[in-house]
DNA sequence: ACCCGACTACTCTACTTCAAGTACCCGCAG
DNA sequence: CTGCGGGTACTTGAAGTAGAGTAGTCGGGT
């Protein structure tokens, strides 16, 4: 169950669409595909299903009426409980007001960037500032065509998708030049390391020599 | 299996941390902590075994040998194999050069905001700011704590991190003005429907009549 | 008249994740 | 010398996730 909060944000997204008017779940995936939402929640009819029996099991939401046409499988209408608004209300406010840390996966990535040479690192970061360009060139694109038809309200997701996307490029740009520049500190470990490797391996003798060169143990206790 | 790449980040942190030396998983855990990676992934303990056998299965480390203290549960001492290391660099290329887009709680909140009063929103986000700020002022603390210690190549994702947070500040702070001062377009729809909930609910009529008064369905098909 | 591909509306199952639990060891305060 | 707090090292199970699979409808071409 998507334990409020912390559960899936799908969930939030659900209750949030049936605030609106009562919806089968399959209508729920076309409403939300047709305001482009569906790029702001991970949507898959797996989740959806497994979310929408949670949400009635913790009495957010309940059945309406189930209608049929022909053959196909009966549609069950749901409709958000006062219960569900009062969740829907808790649940918006902390997730705007509390940052709580996710952890991409490009922030692993970084924190193992060493293992790749630099030369090869500063390659692969300038490849991502011209994808990242793109990303946000195709972004630019949707928002002017969308001007005038959308009001900004509806799109605020996407102005932060953009902000964000506008950061990681000039992270990924200052990080490129400081790497080619050689003006971060732990260069010349790095240059070292990659120096010595014996097999695609690090050579443990060379590894310590270059720690204790910077003043540096590489693991404290052990 | 975490099948390269899409799977879990931290079997990417174990294989480059058996890249070094081999360990046993709970060693892993400890060089980890130390190295205070274990904020750069998820970190638990049911992950870490599940990964690391996964890894063993598809031959990307091995067993070196099994040794045991006491009677406490046998370690297992793991190795990178050179399909590991192959492994390895190619997944850390491709996540450091493919911006493949992950999707923050935030931005799903966001893209729900309305369901918010105007006021309201514009309160929780100036929390979130300040919180923001918090959590920046811990960052740069923690980062002139270890300055002159432990080389900058060492903490490069904390300084990702830090820009992020950065990015966030400054959009949260931008969107507060643009809902204070009413220079978002869609400000008065949004005020609208809060004037005419019933019940905590959006009245459809006045719904309907709102986005007609604007030129704009709310749901175009349907 | 019937076949094809696209859409509708779920369902199933294999996989992943994580908090909590287990079971042992060791040092040391009372 | 006893118990207990903290560390070691893993295991389990309950829940969540995702993507393929299923089974029907509908309209358009030949």
């Amino acid at each position: 169950m998507p334990r409020n909060p912390g559960g899936n944000p799908l969930a939030l997204m659900v209750l949030c669409t049936l605030w609106e008017r009562p919806s089968h779940p399959y209508q729920l995936v076309r409403t939300l595909k047709e305001r482009r939402k569906d790029k702001s929640a991970r949507l898959n009819y797996g989740s959806l299903y497994t979310v929408v029996a949670a949400l009635e099991k913790g009495r957010a939401i309940e059945a309406v009426e189930v209608t049929r046409e022909g053959n196909l499988p009966p549609r069950t209408v749901y409709r958000i409980t006062d219960a569900g608004i009062a969740k829907m209300n808790g649940w918006l406010s902390e997730l705007v007001a509390d940052p709580k840390p996710e952890i991409p996966a490009f922030m692993t990535a970084l924190s193992v960037l060493p293992v790749l040479p630099p030369e090869r690192a500063s390659e692969l970061l300038a490849l991502r500032v011209s994808r990242l360009g793109e990303e946000i060139k195709a972004l630019e694109k949707e928002s002017r065509a969308l001007d005038g038809e959308v009001p900004e309200l509806m799109r605020i997701e996407s102005d932060y998708h953009q902000a964000l996307l506008e950061a990681e490029v000039a992270f990924a740009e200052r990080l490129v030049q400081a790497i080619k520049d050689g003006s971060m500190s732990g260069m010349a470990v790095w240059r070292q390391i990659h120096r010595s490797l014996v097999d695609g391996r690090p050579d443990f003798d060379s590894l310590a020599a270059v720690f204790a060169a910077d003043g540096l143990s590489p693991r404290p206790g052990d």
